[in-house]
Formats: C-alpha cells, structure tokens, sequence
DNA sequence: CCATTAAGATACT
DNA sequence: AGTATCTTAATGG
C-alpha cells in the first residue's frame, strides 16, 4: 500500500524499522479534505495524528469569540499538544483544522504509550515534537507581542502560502481577519498598501504573492 | 432579475 | 488599530 510507504519514507530517518513495522500494523489511515474539524475546544482525544501528508492549522479560541492561529502542521509533524492531552486525559485546549487535503495514521493512545516504554526512537520523536511545537509557540507569541498587524499579516501570508504550496491563496479578507484575530477591514487596508507596494495582487477570493 | 456576500471607502473612536 | 456604516462589485440561483 502507498500509504505504508509513505510512513517509511517520511520517518525513516526517525525511526528503526520495528517501529515503522508498528505504526503500519497499528495506525489507522484517513484523508481528509480542506477546511475539516478534527479537534475541537473540550474534546477528549483517542489517538494521536501522524501528518504523512498536507497541512493542518491548529487554533486557540479567545473566550469573546475569535480564533487565532497558532501554528501550522505539516508533512513528518504530529500534534504533540494531543500527546500530552491524551496521555494526561484531559480535554483538548485547541482546535486543529485541516488547511489543505490531508493524509494521516492515527495512533490509538494506549498503543502509543506502549512505544513509549518499547521504542527509544518513539520517546526520541515525541521528546522532539515537544521541542518543535514549543519553539513555535514562542514564536507566535514573539509575533503577536513585538510585531504590527502589517508584519503580522506578511508572515501570515508567507506561511500559509508555503504550507498551501501555492503563490496564489483562496481565502477571504474575513477568514484571514479571524485567524489573525481581527477585524475585516484592518485586513482590507494593509493588504490594498501590500497591493501598492507591489508585493501582492488582489482579487476577488484570492490574493496573489510576488 | 434578486439575494447574498466580498471588498472598497469614509469617517469616527 | 478597531468599529460602524454605506457603496460597489461579483456570484449564484
């Protein structure tokens, strides 16, 4: 199957081949289109993602409405904020959303607490998840504190256009307000100044990057 | 056609 | 930077 070789190549550099031999016995595998909830605010999580391919953006809810991206997921990542939900059973403090087309392996949690104690390449990779999703927090939080709306929307606009893969994103003035958590026509302005500095093309549902 | 919705403009806080 | 309001322009029945 092309998905147990997908597995293979995009973790074999982390893990020994009982391991892959594992995830491929044990993993479930799903495809998910764009825009799909897979996690929600309050949800108990029952197993843990393996992203082989796509993007899923992961979001905090601000209590008076409003979302905010945080950071996105991408091919080779998994959300090591569900491991520490599941593992501690607790509900989940995000929601995580599909950005694009996205194939997953789903890891039951006690399985993966199994590898834990069986596979020092597992503890090496969940250790290492932490590290990253810890440093891009940091890093949205840096954003958010010492950055203007005007750099926070060029960063937005550079990593949702790398995760897309595309140069040309279709998305909303609106939808982009509320990942950044604002409001409509603060997007509208900056984007019509990135637009005269000739650093992007506008268009109805779509916004093109030189 | 009309209804809905995205986005531009302007003015005020 | 954010809110409120109005206008204009697409889009899809």
């Amino acid at each position: 199957m092309e998905k147990k070789k997908a597995v293979k190549k995009i973790f074999d550099r982390f893990f020994d081949k009982d391991l892959i031999d594992a995830i491929n016995q044990s993993a479930s595998f799903f495809e998910f289109e764009e825009d799909e909830v897979l996690i929600d605010y309050g949800q108990y999580i029952k197993s843990i993602p393996l992203l082989l391919d796509g993007a899923i953006k992961i979001l905090r809810e601000d209590p008076d409405m409003g979302d905010l991206l945080l950071y996105y997921l991408e091919k080779g990542d998994s959300c090591a904020l569900s491991m520490a939900c599941c593992m501690g059973h607790t509900r989940s403090e995000i929601r995580a959303i599909t950005e694009t087309k996205t194939t997953v392996a789903m890891i039951p949690t006690d399985t993966m607490e199994e590898w834990m104690q069986k596979y020092p390449s597992w503890r090496f990779f969940v250790l290492n998840s932490y590290h990253k999703r810890f440093n891009e927090l940091l890093m949205a939080v840096d954003n958010i504190a010492f950055n203007n709306m005007e750099q926070r929307l060029e960063t937005y606009l550079l990593e949702t256009t790398r995760v897309n893969n595309t140069h040309t994103l279709n998305k909303t003035h609106r939808e982009i307000a509320n990942e950044l958590n604002t409001s409509r026509v603060v997007i509208s302005r900056l984007l019509k100044k990135l637009e005269n500095e000739n650093k992007i093309q506008l268009n109805r549902n779509s916004i093109t990057l030189f």
